[in-house]
DNA sequence: AATTGAAGTTGTCATTGACAACATTTGACC
DNA sequence: GGTCAAATGTTGTCAATGACAACTTCAATT
């Protein structure tokens, strides 16, 4: 039995996500990651002060992931500032369900009740991200007249509605093509009727 | 000490939301809950077979709350449709900030992975207040070329993400005037460019 | 009055998070 | 190379908790 493990920080990360993918974050044990992982029950103290600290760490990791995923969808959807706010729009929904664990700590009451200052910064890095984009769109058009923090605060609270709703067993219809219902409602957000002419013309084109 | 408490299972319930809006739905314990009933551990299992099962009925009696809440508010509101719906949109949000325990118990994993027949059959009655008064809306001018499922999934989506952010520290910007930013939150759902003459010209055109 | 089932009690167990005290490894410094 | 301090892991222990079993009391029905 090495002693030193050597990446055990890392690999407790790695692992409870898994877990919290499988089994749900109630599932989440600190003796059982640490079994799993054949290390001693105390072994994961040396790394994480307590269990909130580990789950504000996953957090800090899936936020900075969230960032990433969201600005490659909007990379990948061109230039046009309306078209790369939709596409994060459906990012940020989309990965509620590709990443389970992070989104399930992310809306934990105790990694959001009692955020660290990691895990502040990383919030005010992703913040920084979406308004950027918003400003970029409202200058192409949407929503033009809304003050921005109302109308990114719109568009936010959709899309984590949207999220919460698919990831509700109570709520979610199980619709067939959950894709297909993204971009409905994602279009909604960014209505092609609340956009001038020029912008009418250039999607109906 | 009189052995049959009596009412036991609605004291239960009561001091739990107490508990729950007062220290988190994280800080509940069952024998703690019983300690401060002055009654013995165990107790409370003669009325709930675990502690999930005492989480679901809450969210089963928060779900009624809610909809008495929302349809008190769309009463208030008058007859028109669509001054109905926004005022049930306003009531969905500030029911979150009124009814934290409801609110927490609704949002749980545990609760809404695990929902009984009784929480299902609140739960639909929720839905189906909802829908009715979205199909109302419609037929009134509310974003009236969407399927109706597609215009619900949107609003309600809208209503919950916001209810989240305003629950979330992280997010929340602790606006001091909640209820403004509620009442503009809504306005961008009910968007008044749909009800005005002439946007509806441009979408009947 | 007897009985029966609902409701409450005491006792116990395994699991868990937290903490303290001890052991080993690593790497920096001489 | 040797020494030492800090990082990292280990064993041992504790109180709290949820769950369960076995026993007791009470109330309602007959």
């Amino acid at each position: 039995m090495t002693y030193h493990h050597g990446n055990l920080r890392k690999e407790l990360l790695d692992r409870a996500a898994y877990v919290i993918a499988e089994q749900g974050i109630e599932a989440l044990s600190l003796r059982a990651l640490a079994r799993d992982l054949g290390v001693s029950h105390a072994a994961p103290s040396r790394h994480f002060a307590d269990k909130a600290e580990l789950l504000r760490a996953l957090a800090t990791v899936g936020t900075d992931r969230f960032i990433s995923y969201v600005l490659a969808a909007a990379d990948a959807a061109g230039d046009d500032p309306l078209e790369r706010y939709a596409a994060m729009g459906r990012a940020f929904i989309r990965f509620s369900l590709v990443f389970p664990a992070y989104y399930r700590t992310l809306t934990h009451p105790d990694v959001t009740a009692h955020a660290d200052e990691d895990l502040k910064a990383a919030s005010e890095r992703h913040r920084l991200v979406i308004h950027d984009a918003a400003r970029a769109a409202q200058a192409a058009g949407w929503l033009p007249d809304e003050k921005t923090e109302d109308a990114v605060l719109f568009s936010i609270a959709t899309v984590r509605g949207t999220a919460a709703i698919m990831n509700d067993p109570l709520s979610s219809k199980t619709e067939d093509d959950t894709e297909a219902q993204i971009r409905r409602i994602v279009r909604l957000i960014i209505d092609p009727d609340t956009l001038n002419a020029k912008n009418k013309a250039t999607r109906s084109a």
